[in-house]
RNA sequence: GGCUCUGUAGCUCAGUUGGUAGAGCGUUCGACUGAAAAUCGAAAGGUCACGGGAUCGACGCCCGUCGGAGCCA
């Protein structure tokens, strides 16, 4: 059975999943975590990333940390794949995993039955030069063309996912389908938790994990990365994107901070919006003393 | 003390010759199938500082009060 836990940034995530795997591990089982946060999977991005040292994992192995160079692009798709074929192992091995992370499409694509339609790096290159040059809404009318639903459904404004939707069409020539599959099927069995807090706590605790990730080093860290370059993907990371104003002196540090303050805000919305719809999870409060008592129950219940 | 400018949504501000208000950001809600910390949609917010006056009718004009900013003494 593959454990599962999602949650908006700075709910807590990471020390519960050690709390859980600590637990496990006192009942003579060993616990490995998965890491479901696409930032994460970058190397050199840990401050503004939030992840754990080595140092603070209590010995408990993680899968999918630094396992991309930042000049990379990531992709659900490989890390599909990749994520599944760790959780295999630990289950051969006869060890309990653990998946762990804030995005919710990664999460998904584990969890859920998602199949990923190819990509043709031509097609999109072209479809996005088409996207400059003519804009999202004659897109907009070419999917309505071949597929109205999926045109219907993400409106003529979103460039980015009108360009996929036109791909997928030309790739497969058939559909690409109006969204997410109501009934998603479960990849395997799952027991899921949810971490929750109310919106003003999470905000004040957000906005502190921001002032942190300055006095902790992330410009310096942007630094470093920015002198070895890297992708899209890294370089629009919140709090990385604002370091980078600051180093080329368009942001004050001060408007820096404001500025991932607000974005870790939002992002942290989406998330919550995201997990909300996820079925059958158990959500418990961060700042319950006994939310890992809780969680054993649960455990114990489906076993 | 005198002169000038100013007070409109939580914030920054628009508001054409008077016909009871808009934007951006924020907030809340929603969508999301190979870049997702991305990309996009929707909604809720305002006795237009306060009091009076002229007018059929005032955020807009006149008088006063209170609060900001600047300049001159």
């Amino acid at each position: 059975m593959l454990i599962v836990i999602v949650g908006a940034t700075g709910t807590g995530k990471s020390r519960f999943s050690l709390d859980l795997g600590e637990l496990i591990r006192s009942e003579g089982r060993q616990a490995e975590i998965i890491n479901a946060d696409a930032m994460q999977l970058y190397r050199g991005m840990d401050v503004g990333t939030a992840k754990l040292p080595v140092s603070e994992r209590r010995g408990i192995p993680h899968h999918l940390l630094d396992v991309l160079d930042p000049r990379d692009e990531a992709s659900v798709s490989k890390y599909q794949s990749g994520a599944r074929a760790a959780i295999c192992d630990i289950l051969d091995r006869g060890a309990v995993p653990i998946l762990v992370g804030g995005s919710g499409l990664y999460v998904s694509s584990v969890v859920y039955n998602f199949q990923f339609p190819a990509t043709d790096p031509v097609i999109r290159a072209r479809l996005e030069q088409e996207l400059l040059d003519r804009g999202p809404g004659l897109l907009y009318r070419d999917l309505m063309a071949v597929d109205a639903d999926a045109a219907e459904a993400i409106g003529p404004h979103n460039g980015r996912r009108l360009v996929r939707a036109l791909e997928v069409v030309e790739i497969t020539g058939k559909p690409f389908g109006s969204g997410l599959p109501a009934d998603s099927d479960h990849w395997m069995r799952t027991t899921s938790f949810g971490l929750n807090t109310t919106r003003d706590r999470l905000v004040s605790r957000l906005d502190d994990r921001v002032a942190d990730m300055w006095t902790h080093g992330i410009v310096e860290e942007a630094r470093a990365l920015e002198a070895t370059g890297l992708g899209l993907t890294a370089s629009r990371a919140i709090g990385y994107s604002q370091a980078f104003g600051q180093i080329r002196a368009e942001l004050s540090e001060a408007e820096a901070i404001e500025q991932t303050r607000v974005l870790t805000r939002k992002y942290a919305r989406r998330q919550v919006g995201w997990f909300r719809r996820y079925p059958q999870t158990t959500w418990l409060d961060s700042d319950d003393p006994d939310r890992v008592a809780a969680a054993r129950q649960i455990l114990l219940d489906h076993a």
